[in-house]
DNA sequence: GGTTGACCTAGAGCCGACTCAAGCTCCTAG
DNA sequence: CTAGGAGCTTGAGTCGGCTCTAGGTCAACC
């Protein structure tokens, strides 16, 4: 139950988070640490496992698509302490809708890709078994030589 | 059933398909026209249906984080006419393993982000009310002033 | 005949998010 | 004592993907 928060150089933090120690530099400089980094002797930085914690936020932010702008806010909120969790709801808010517009484009994006893989697979299939009309896609997908241009998306 | 084909300008590709005038010909001189871009009187590019259907692929391609090599690789393939479909059917499901693993990722960050949208909801839910112990969530999404620190994450 | 407006080219500029380089300070091990 | 390795700072470079500028052509309209 001591455990009087272990210091943590930044190659450990490096090692942790999997963020590079250029990039925890950077986002240092970016202000994306909600308590300024200590320092060691040396001048060395010295972080804590806190650090750790919050950069798993912030990798899990930047990962979804958070500029750094919109994550250094939060950031900026948090250090800030209670009494601007509206503003801390409204900016995961906005950010939540985003991430699930992203998931519905790609999920869409998806549906045509899975299409062409099928078309492409029916084809190749069919091209190794000698001929026969198997189960065949509604046709549409083959990209150019489709004869009658026009219908190739 | 006629039809000639009807040629459009570029300003009007750029109207239908949302990309903008710089950015077509930024694509064409990536390679990521199929088939030549004509030219009408003037030098003035002349583009068919066809570059339109061709283009709204690769603007989804492009939205599912297609990089522009891989989509002009996909493009020269394409140009090349039949033979290397199995190619074609590669490259187009490596881009689907992608896709997918990153709606995966999406949607792990967004279970994190629904969780902290929560906790700040009822955080200011109970913030509204006077007091009175509602539903309440696990606890540790609070960011930082958890007292006990080492939760935040 | 002057002024739009759409188009052309070549090339520069921008933005986001890192990523690296140069030159320095420490500390530790051999 | 020196060589290596981790860290420091400032500032520049990179990369992907556009985006814009400058300077010009051409057709149409008033």
């Amino acid at each position: 139950m001591a455990e009087v928060t272990a210091s943590l150089s930044i190659g450990q933090i490096a090692e942790r988070t999997g963020l590079s120690v250029h990039t925890l530099r950077f986002y240092e400089q970016e202000g994306l640490f909600v308590s300024p980094v200590r320092r060691g002797p040396g001048g060395r930085r010295s972080y804590t496992e806190d650090d750790v914690d919050w950069l798993t936020v912030c990798i899990i932010l930047r990962a979804s698509g958070m500029p750094l702008p919109a994550l250094r806010r939060y950031t900026d909120l948090v250090r800030e302490g209670a009494g601007n969790e509206e503003e801390r709801l409204a900016l995961l808010r906005e950010h939540h809708g985003r991430v699930t517009s992203q998931i519905d484009r790609l999920t869409q994006s998806l549906d045509l890709i899975t299409f062409k893989v099928g078309v492409y697979e029916d084809l190749l299939e069919q091209d190794g078994r000698a001929a026969g009309p198997g189960r065949r896609r509604p046709s549409g997908g083959g990209d150019v030589p489709a004869s009658r241009p026009g219908t190739s998306a």
